[in-house]
DNA sequence: ACCTGAACACCGTTCAAGT
DNA sequence: ACCTGAACACCGTTCAAGT
């Protein structure tokens, strides 16, 4: 039976899950699925287009309103925390997202729904977009951060200060309130 | 007349800022500098090494306080703004800093006076190293996002909202609210 | 339509051996 | 002390040729 792009997908996914983005290579991946490497190319254009996939399938599961929430800024912090719980347990997850933002921003539909609540909390359209990614500054950083600091807490070394749900909601929060939301 | 270190960072930072970060190879600052590729190992310890002494070149040129500000809140945007026009014109340079930042924090002498600037304007100790990483985010994204942009362009695609000087002030000035100072 | 085999043009890092 | 030469173990991408 023939390979898919799902399957490709589903093999990028899992490596960049269990391994990280440096285990990430087109050649780990075709030994990972029995294939030669350029089977691969018959599925995918190329390795970026194949991590924008990887990104989208991340934020997959992340619902546009989980529930119906209190206040439209509620509802802000809510899809925020989504994605932030979406992304924190795979490493270098910020960085694939962030790639996948710059090459295909449509493809991330869970980002563009970010502008949307933000601008029915009250953000004016002119600076919604700029606010948006304010916001999602905050999000990526926030995973890089506590991923770095766990993986050289994996080595023996020092990470600086705790950078986990406690900071990033507070982030949240700070950002919200200085929008005036 | 001998390499030295100071040499090898001299070139990178110049591949960096001419071609960036895809061409900034081990391979290619060898060629670059006339030598063998295992020569500048006797000089840095590996590429990551180097990358810090980058970023630490990059950032070299803010100064901690270029003039008197006004007010404790204009010295954090003064400084924040100084640090992102040291990067604009790299390429890839947000990526470098965030990864010398990683690695070694107090290699970034003007990032750390964020923080310091921070607290001296009523930021409480508790929160003034978070509120530091929410500038910075702040500052590599806008970075990032702006040199993402120019070079879609440069390829012929379009490149999204404009993300430039405005929505970076702007941003600054969010964020400063947020945490009411 | 889908894949193999093989090549092209690269990487970072190490290290004996030379000067 | 400082560098060369050469190797090791990798990369992403392409493409004729096979089935």
């Amino acid at each position: 039976m023939a390979l898919t792009r799902e399957q490709v997908v589903d093999a990028a996914v899992g490596v960049l899950a269990d391994f990280g983005l440096a285990d990430l290579s087109m050649r780990r991946l075709a030994r990972e699925l029995d294939v030669q490497v350029g089977a691969l190319y018959w599925h995918v254009k190329n390795k970026q287009e194949l991590l924008v996939d990887v990104a989208a399938r991340l934020l997959g599961g992340v619902g546009r309103l989980p529930e119906a929430e209190a206040t439209p800024r509620d509802a802000v912090a809510s899809l925020a925390t989504a994605i932030r719980t979406a992304l924190a347990p795979v490493p270098d997850s910020a960085e694939v997202v962030q790639l996948a933002q710059t090459m295909q921003p449509a493809a991330l539909e869970p980002l563009t729904w970010l502008r949307e609540l933000l601008e029915e909390a009250g953000v004016a359209p002119q600076h919604s977009a700029w606010a948006r990614h304010l916001l999602l500054n905050h999000i990526l950083g926030s995973v890089a951060a506590q991923q770095d600091r766990s993986s050289l807490e994996a080595v023996g070394e020092a990470g600086g200060p705790d950078l986990g749900e406690d900071a990033f909601a507070w982030g949240v929060g700070t950002i919200l309130d200085g929008l005036g939301i």
